[in-house]
DNA sequence: CACGTCCTCTGTACCGTTTCACTAAACCGG
DNA sequence: CCGGTTTAGTGAAACGGTACAGAGGACGTG
């Protein structure tokens, strides 16, 4: 067999050490039990002097295994991304897996990039979408079939699909903002909520609506604004909203938050003193506004980290029928709330 | 040749559209050119019949490259790493390359990082650093040395080094934002400054002392603080501060700016009525704080994208010396300096 | 001493592509 | 009709590992 000397392989190291490509291939790989220790020794010196460094593409091909799964995210400028990835990367470090990211913004580069990654030989995938209520699937379907593990991190799918979810739960999130407010005696409740064709604004108002049914108060429509989750729809819908004198403000999203703080304040009104404030979001965003904003927190890091795990799983068992994690957000109190006047 | 029947290979498909291995080869490349209009059809038919996806795998072990470059990054946990992510996945993706995605905290797992990276076969490397400025290099230098493109951003190397480097002008940003207080009319500027083991806080000094400089102005070291760019560290300094009665105060950092608003106002100022404020880094971070405040921004999106473009150019033409990229920052104005009264 | 077992190590087919060297047929001008 | 060129397509050796089946020797045992 004619060799090219200059790159350094598997068989250049048993060669060097004099040793069999099989032997050095056991060293590699940990199977140090069928192993003399002079031979070890042997083994090791020559990977030293030569160098080397596995290639885990060879490797890979002959395993069919990369240790690589790939994180498909919808919305690479949501401010939701990074710490899911987060999570995710540190879960696969901890597994040993690598991370392959790709950046999907629509429906089309989704589709691009589930098939690219399918030729990368991801041992699996993980889809972190944007809340869309509408929302194409059956590439993740058919790719399931062809035996992909798959999970996905907030998105919605049929009924009884196969492939298991990783859900946050706005509805409970927002259920325990409201309640906050009603335990603090607040009667005349506001909401600026996020747009209605996400299924996180539409959980998020649905929450907020059966706190209040719960606590026997009436819900006008007239407190429900709608906004496009920007800190100037934000500062518009509490602008709008200053007219029906609510004395506490539900609001579903971080900057729409720190926009109606600002039009309360351009208003000359004081919060908490004149009105209570509870956004939902990124805690940091809000942490350091003044006053700190009270808010609800969804565990994203920890729905990166859950994915992986889910997914290495269905890696492991590939039977493994699909299963719903939805996660509990918490309520952080800090300075925007307080008992009504 | 015994073939397992179950898996669709490249094999498949050419028995299955009667034709050669090498014909099926040349149609995925997109050798069209040699090949008639029948055997074209026959081929695309028999790939779609079978569902085949191509194995980029055994491709990259056949090419010896994986269309794929590596980012490391020294803190996933540091707020401008979302950014430099989303620059160079977009480069990526344009250039059709893969992103393969490391955290790596410390050291010893950055060296880990690039060995595995190595092993996987990357076509080439970028280092997104934390501004540390004694930082080993020797384990880069060393893979460049064996053929491995690298580039940094964010990263001091040694004179001379062959390894390009993508800056952001740190000193240049701090320049412009005392600058436009020093044009705004104030005498006594204060400087919260970022820590002096890293290279931007220094920076950002020095930038602050020149303008100082230019300008006639004095600098006193009782009116420049150190803090650790956190919004507690900003909080104090700026409490400290106060005992100095400056009338404006540049701060090296986002988080502290804010800290430093809570302060003022904690202590019965007005921005920019008593005090001017000049933020640096992350302008939503502090865009929708009240008042929105002036900031210096840099271009970190960009230096993503730049990094990939000149890692591209050394993976095309391995030779290219090493350059450094310096990215000049762009000063915000917004709503927290003003002309001194 | 024959035999089975354990231990250590080896040879080589195979993973699924690319690509080089080559061939058969078609074409074409003189 | 001939020699040369172009066109369309083929066969098989890499690429760098893994892993199966098995070899050879040492050792214990009856």
């Amino acid at each position: 067999m004619r060799e090219r000397a200059n790159r350094t392989t598997i068989r250049r190291v048993a060669r060097e050490a004099g040793v069999s490509v099989t032997t050095v291939s056991n060293y590699l790989n940990g199977r140090h039990s069928q192993m003399s220790a002079a031979t070890r020794e042997r083994v090791r010196e020559a990977i030293q002097r030569l160098g080397y460094h596995p290639n885990h593409v060879a490797r890979s091909l002959a395993t069919r295994r990369t240790a690589t799964i790939g994180l498909i995210i919808s919305e690479l400028t949501n401010a939701l991304y990074p710490p899911v990835i987060l999570g995710a990367e540190a879960a696969c470090r901890h597994a040993q897996y690598s991370l392959l990211l790709a950046n999907a913004p629509d429906a089309e580069s989704e589709r691009r990039a589930v098939e690219l990654m399918r030729r990368k030989q991801v041992d699996g995938l993980i889809l972190f979408s944007v809340s869309f209520i509408d929302i194409a699937n059956d590439h993740l379907l058919c790719a399931h079939e062809e035996g992909v593990p798959i999970v996905v991190i907030n998105r919605t799918m049929p009924e009884g699909a196969p492939i298991p979810r990783v859900m946050l739960d706005n509805f409970r999130g927002a259920y325990l903002a409201t309640r906050h407010l009603v335990e603090l005696g607040h009667r005349c409740i506001a909401h600026i909520a996020g747009p209605a064709n996400r299924f996180t604004g539409l959980d998020r108002r649905a929450g907020y609506l059966a706190a209040l049914a719960e606590a026997g108060l009436e819900s006008t429509s007239a407190l429900v604004l709608e906004g496009d989750y920007s800190f100037e729809s934000g500062y518009r819908a509490m602008h709008a909203l200053l007219d029906h004198r609510p004395s506490a403000v539900f609001i579903g999203g971080d900057a729409m938050a720190l926009g109606a703080l600002r039009a309360i304040r351009d208003a000359g009104l004081r919060v908490p003193d004149d009105l209570s404030l509870v956004a939902f979001g990124n805690p940091d965003f809000v942490h350091y506004a003044t006053p700190a904003l009270t808010t609800v927190d969804l565990p994203i890091v920890e729905a990166g980290k859950i994915a992986v795990e889910l997914l290495l799983e269905r890696i492991a068992a590939p039977e493994t029928p699909g299963e719903t994690r939805m996660l509990a957000p918490r309520l952080l109190v800090r300075e925007s709330t307080a008992p009504i006047a």
